[in-house]
DNA sequence: TTGTCTATTGTTAGACG
DNA sequence: TCGTCTAACAATAGACA
């Protein structure tokens, strides 16, 4: 009797690299295979003793990611050695220059998107953050001495580039659209169209509205002067 | 009789999950398998229509990276929704480069401690600026064209806001080690480790991806990092 | 969505050029 | 640093739980 030739399982089939069809053959694949390159990154981490991030969006732009030591100062790190990216608005639109003024514009609202995003985003995390300085003793808030001093500093320059790059930012613009929209100010205008929408994934090209608005003649900046820090 | 004549290769050897010791050893695996990281992403990309993003540093703090699209547009999306990101973390790591060079752990310490004190920065802001968005009724998403100004506006007044926070307390802090030692530099004592692979993964339900394509990879090479170390 | 099982395909450690 | 080769190992497609 050994009926048995009937095989329990055909095994591993050979599958072509191309996009699946079948829908939920194609979520249990991605689980599987995000799983699997998760660990991969796991043992080149182990291994090596290097550092990975790695991001994934999912078929539903869910986002998945995965970080040792964290996602977080990874991409910090990289973001702060990559000129071609800078969350805080700096470099992208230094090359834009004055080519195309609704490239410009579109660039500025990538940007003001990101970062009115982040904005947003700390917002929300200054609650939990409230919440974790009190359940936990504060490490950062212990005894005022020197240190604390300097990396004040450091963060203060840090706010100095940033409020740099967006004064540069409005100038350009001003600058820019001074050349189509003369106005009867002197202040600097801003171009601007719909900005959110930075999350859609489909490599399309937004449509760029524009419009104009002033801004105070006040709005020369000059931080206030430094404090004794400098 | 057998002399077994030597087989030209013992086929791939089972080795343990564990950091490799023979530096030689450990370069040619690093190279290998992050090459077959970055395939198995792209098959990922390819078979499921997602998009993802890897940053490697390798033992040497060389970034490489693979990405589909591209990295930069995927970082941006996730930072952009991810509330444990820093807006300016990037511009304050540039300066501890040149600041510090010393040991890594130490370099570690002072990372944190300035993360800590931008954390604790922010959660200060953070009234001022719930009040700002609120009052403007989630003015990012307002279609009108003459918010580009306003975003800006509400952007420098926080990190005003911010840089007076700053301020106030290095003003404090400086009165106060005034009257103390100047010399004992006592960094904010915390040693960082083994902080593993950490998944974060979100629910998700589904829907149809788009198209794909392969983009291999992407390497920057380049820039030996400026952290200690050396 | 994740885990299990099996048969296969894919990846890679070690040695060498 | 890379490519090549070989023989192990490891990952996983498909079906089911």
């Amino acid at each position: 009797m050994m009926k048995k030739t009937k095989k329990s399982s055909q095994g591993r089939q050979k599958i072509p690299i191309a996009k699946i069809a079948k829908r939920t053959n194609l979520q249990v694949t991605f689980s599987k295979r995000r799983s699997g390159l998760f660990k991969k990154a796991s043992e080149l981490c182990t291994l090596c003793g290097v550092e990975v991030a790695i991001i994934v969006f999912s078929p539903a732009k869910k986002p998945y990611s995965f970080g040792h030591p964290e996602v977080d100062s990874l991409l910090d790190r990289f973001l702060a050695r990559n000129p071609n990216f800078n969350i805080s608005l700096a470099d992208s639109s230094l090359q834009l220059g004055k080519a195309h003024k609704n490239a410009s514009a579109h660039e500025l609202n990538m940007q003001l998107t990101r970062i009115s995003n982040q904005v947003e985003a700390e917002r929300k995390r200054g609650e939990s953050l409230d919440k974790m300085s009190k359940a936990s003793e504060c490490w950062w808030e212990n005894p005022v001495d020197e240190l604390g001093l300097d990396e004040l500093q450091i963060l203060e320059a840090a706010m100095e580039d940033l409020k740099k790059n967006v004064n540069d930012q409005a100038n350009r613009i001003w600058m820019e659209s001074s050349n189509t929209t003369t106005a009867n100010n002197s202040a600097p205008f801003f171009v601007k169209n719909n900005a959110h929408h930075l999350f859609e994934s489909s490599p399309s090209s937004d449509q760029v509205g524009s419009g104009s608005i002033i801004i105070p003649s006040a709005y020369d900046i000059g931080f206030a002067g430094n404090i004794g820090l400098f």
